[in-house]
This record gives structure tokens, sequence and C-alpha cells, in this order.
DNA sequence: AGTGAGGCATGCGGTTCACGCATCCTATGC
DNA sequence: GCATAGGATGCGTGAACCGCATGCCTCACT
């Protein structure tokens, strides 16, 4: 049964005649007619009877037409839910992201795609990039900001990857410290002889790692894990520690930031990751725009 | 849009495979994905990933899927709807007879079918044959009993009409009248000297009319609308009078009948009445038998 | 790592089907 | 009585859909 013989049956009620009906929708009245066959013979019941002029609804006929405009009402539905998807008027995004990113890059993102497109539900999941790329190929996420250095970004083979802004590791360094507010960027071998903060004693886990890469074991004097915390050690001018700059966004008074020369610590990168496969539901490609421009925001 | 293309839409959703999904239906896996392919392009939007095994629904798929199963579903209760006036399980039935058809016929036909089909709305006009007819003719009515004279009946070309029963002029008589309880019909020419009782003093307007083709001018003596209060004056004695046998189904005590040599008055004959033109309802066709039943009774 | 299998996409040929055109039939109304 | 309106239908054509065969991709197993 095609759902045009439908529209014609409509028509054909409304307007009592197969011409006019044919005219309306731009057929013959002969396409009329034997369209209303083969309604008929689909619903093997007789939907009108034949006047002198023109037709009329059978009382099987009345029944089915209430049926029939309400299936075509449902498909006429769906195209408007489909086109509702597309504007952004409604829809789903599951977006994923890890900590940093959270700190004020997604957050920002979020904030304006939702004030722009109340209808979309968006749900967030923080996690680690790998997991998240996982999610992606499994269908678990739409869409996920990920982070990584270059070899770990170069493994991330099941999505598709689309660079958004580089996160270079800055030094957090007591405001009075003898090196803050230089201009020129610092090597970390100039820090060799610091008091040093971390997340962890062993700085092979952390951002620390970078000093040995440079050949000096730091002091780790102080270690904490949030970066609040860390800021605070800082400030108290008990040490120096690494931070991403994506993480100094809302720096304590009393913490000086100083860039780090680029062959004392590789820059971290920030992608965005979608399945590489499967289609993108209009709320990711509609949500990357503000990904974008808060990227530009939060590095400018 | 072909409605199969929704239900192959519906057996892929549910399968999660376009080969599955092919074999339910009855199509190759090609047929499958061309029609899936169709149905992407009416609405727009990828309705399903490709994945290496076997597809999943897009977030615009799954919101398709929901107005295309209730699209579906609404057709299919079209057909069960229309199966149930088959069935008599649903339906109206307009029907219209005549005064005297009420006194038992109709009647006892409208409970045996509201007995055994109490779906179908059955809705009832008392009221003049002719008027009936054109009913019909103007689809106000879906059926009608009708009765009339030769002549009468042969001008009801609108209409398709049915045989159903003879309905004989009767002689109601008081019990212990002189030709009371004669076994040979009734000569109206032996009555000639009686009274009578009638509907009218005009007796061109009535039954009694038969009288004056047979000669003589009945002296009508009472004049009564209602056949129980003719029947009150011929059992007191009063009069006599002429009764089509369907009115004569109850008699009161006191009153004879006597039948009328089939010369003397026309008999009248009832007929069941459909438009000439158009379909007929399922409920008619199933009305009809228990006419037809109820007829037999009333006359047997 | 190679190979086989599962599964969707697609070119090709055949058949069906739905359309428009023209015509016929019926009933109406002047 | 004839013109008109409106639905039904035979005929020819073109589009669309189907099945078959094949291609391509991914995964699993050896």
């Amino acid at each position: 049964m095609d759902t045009a013989w439908l529209e014609v049956f409509r028509a054909v009620a409304r307007h009592g005649s197969f011409t006019a009906a044919g005219t309306e929708l731009g057929f013959t009245q002969s396409a009329v007619s034997r369209q209303i066959a083969a309604l008929e013979a689909e619903f093997g019941a007789p939907l009108f009877d034949r006047l002198p002029r023109g037709v009329r609804l059978t009382q099987q006929g009345r029944r089915a037409l209430g049926h029939a405009e309400a299936a075509l009402d449902r498909l006429s539905d769906a195209r408007r839910d489909l086109a509702a998807l597309d504007r952004l008027a409604a829809g789903r995004l599951r977006l994923g992201s890890f900590a940093t990113a959270d700190a004020a890059l997604v957050p920002r993102a979020l904030a304006a795609f939702a004030a722009d497109h109340p209808g979309v539900h968006v749900t967030h999941v923080e996690g680690y990039s790998r997991d998240h790329v996982a999610a992606l190929a499994a269908g678990a996420l739409d869409l996920a900001v990920v982070s990584g250095y270059p070899e770990q970004v170069a493994a991330y083979e099941a999505v598709e990857l689309t660079h958004l802004l580089d996160d270079p590791v800055l030094v957090a360094l007591p405001a009075g410290h003898r090196l803050a507010g230089g201009i020129r960027p610092l090597r970390l071998a100039d820090l060799a002889g610091e008091s040093w903060v971390a997340g962890s004693h062993t700085p092979e886990e952390t951002l620390i790692s970078a000093c040995l890469r440079q050949g000096f074991r730091p002091r780790i004097a102080y270690v904490a894990r949030e970066w609040t915390a860390k800021f605070g050690f800082v400030a108290a001018g008990l040490g120096l520690t690494l931070v991403p700059a994506l993480a100094a966004g809302a720096l304590p008074r009393g913490v000086a930031l100083a860039a780090l020369h680029p062959d004392d610590a590789p820059t971290r990168t920030l992608h965005t990751a979608i399945p590489r496969t499967t289609a993108h539901p209009p709320s990711v490609t509609g949500f990357l725009p503000y990904l974008r421009r808060a990227a530009g925001e939060v590095t400018g």
C-alpha cells in the first residue's frame, strides 16, 4: 500500500469527487479512480458510493478515513521530528571529556550550546580519553573531547579526530620567585634545584616526569592531587609545579605562571573524537562549533 | 512511500540485520538494503548505522521507528475495524419502516438482531414509505421496510425492492356477528348494510375505500385513529372495520377476524428497500435475514 | 598474517505496475 | 432530446522494484 493512496483517499473524501481530488494532487481522474480502487481492494471494502455527481463515503469509508488520516499524521510527525533534530530543536548529545577539559573548555561550550538549543538533551561523562575512544566505537558516546601526546593520539584509530587546540605545560611558581615575571620561556634545567609540588611521590607517573627527561630528578616536597591544593602550596612559596595551561584558568593570588621551552615538555594536544564509521547525529555536528569557539576563548 | 518499506524498517530494527529481516519477510538482502535506502532518502536522514556485523538504529532512526510503528498500527487498526463491520461486531444501521410494520414485524427482527449483534448501532425511524424511499436515495437511511399496493410499489424506482410478505386486508367484526366464524372468505358486498369504524369520515382516504370500488358507500358510524380504539368499537358491537393482517396481532377479546375475498380488496405487499446504486453496509445485508425470519413468524 | 565467512552496497536485466490518454457509460438538467 | 459532468476502463509507455551476481569491508580463526 502506497501512502500516496492514503493522501488521495483523504483528498477525495474532502472534495467528494475523484476529479477534484486529482486536480488538487496533480493526478488525472483516471489515476485517482484506480488508486481508490486499489485501496478498496486492499481494505476489502468499498470506501465510496459512486453517485451521479461525485462520490460519498460509505460507512466503511468513514471508519477507514479516520485511521488513514491518523497514519498520515504520524508519518508527517516523523518528518517533523527528524527536521527538529536537524534544527537542533530536539535530540540527544552524549559527550565525553577528561577532567582538565572540564575545568573551563567543555562547560563553557556546553553552556553556550544549551542556551542556544535547549531542546537538545545533553549528557556528559568525565573519564579517560582511552575509555571514551572505546565508548565511541561501541556507540555509547556520540562525541568526546580527548587529549594526549602524539604517540597516544596516534593510537586512537577507532575514531575520527579533529584537532581542537594545544595545551602547553606551564610552570606555576610563587609570585615572588626569582624566575617569576620573566619574558623568555624557562628551561627545566634552570629549576633543577627547586622544591616541587606533584601529584605523586614518584615523578614517573606525573607531568614532572619531564624533569627526568631533562636529566635531573626533582625533589618532590609536597604531594597533592587537586590543582587548587597544589596552587596553595605554590602560593605559600613551598615549591613549584607543572600545570597544563587548560587547568590554569582560575589562578589564586600569589601564584605566577611561566612558559616552558617547547623542547622541555611535549605539548599535549586536544581533539574532538567521533566514531569513524557511523553517521553522526545533528547534535554532534551542531556542537562542534561551540567547542571550537570555547577553545578560542580559553586559549586566547 | 510504500508501507511495505515501513514493515521492512520495523523488521530490520528488530533483527538488527538486513539479511535477517529479508529472510523473515521473504525479501532478499538486496531488496531490504534498497528499501531502507529509499526510506532514508524519504526521511532525509540515516536510519541505521552500518556496522561490521549488521546494523544499529541511529538517533534519527530510533525517533522515526516509533512513528513508523504507530502508522502501521493505525493501518492494521483500520483493517481490524473494517473486519469488525463485516462480522457485524460494529457498525451502524439506519432503518426506516411504517407504523403497521412496527406493530410486530420490525420490533421482533430488531430484538433478535440486537441480541445477536450488540455492537451494531441501530437507529429507527417510523414514517411513510414514500418518504423513506426518498431518504434511501438521499443516503439518509440504509434500509427501509416499505409497503404499498402494486401501483405504488412500481413507483419506487429509486430503490431496490425485495418482496418480504403479503399483508391481506381482513374484516374485523364483533365476535357474535352473524358472519363471524365463517370459513369462506367474505365478499364486501355482503357487508353493504353494516355500520363501519374508520379512521376518517371520508372513506376515500382509508382502507374502507375498497367498499366504494365494490359499489356501495359504507356508513361510517365511528371514527378512530388508533387500532386499539377501533377494536374497542368493534368489540362493543358498534360496527365493522377493515384491518391489515399485520396490524391484527394483538386482537382483544370480542373481536373476530374474517378473510376477505381477494378480488374485493387488493393485497398490500411489504418489501425491503435499499438504495439502488450505492454499496450496502454489512449491517444491511446482515439484518435482512432477521427481517425475513420475523416475516415468517408474523405471517405463520 | 593469511584466509574464510558474514554482511551491506551496487550494477544488470527482467518484469510488474502505475500513470496519462482516450473513450465509454450513466445520470442530470436545461 | 441533447449537452454536460463525472467515474470506469482498454491501451501503450515509462519508471520502479526485485532477484541475481558480484564487490568490498570487517572480523574471527588458524
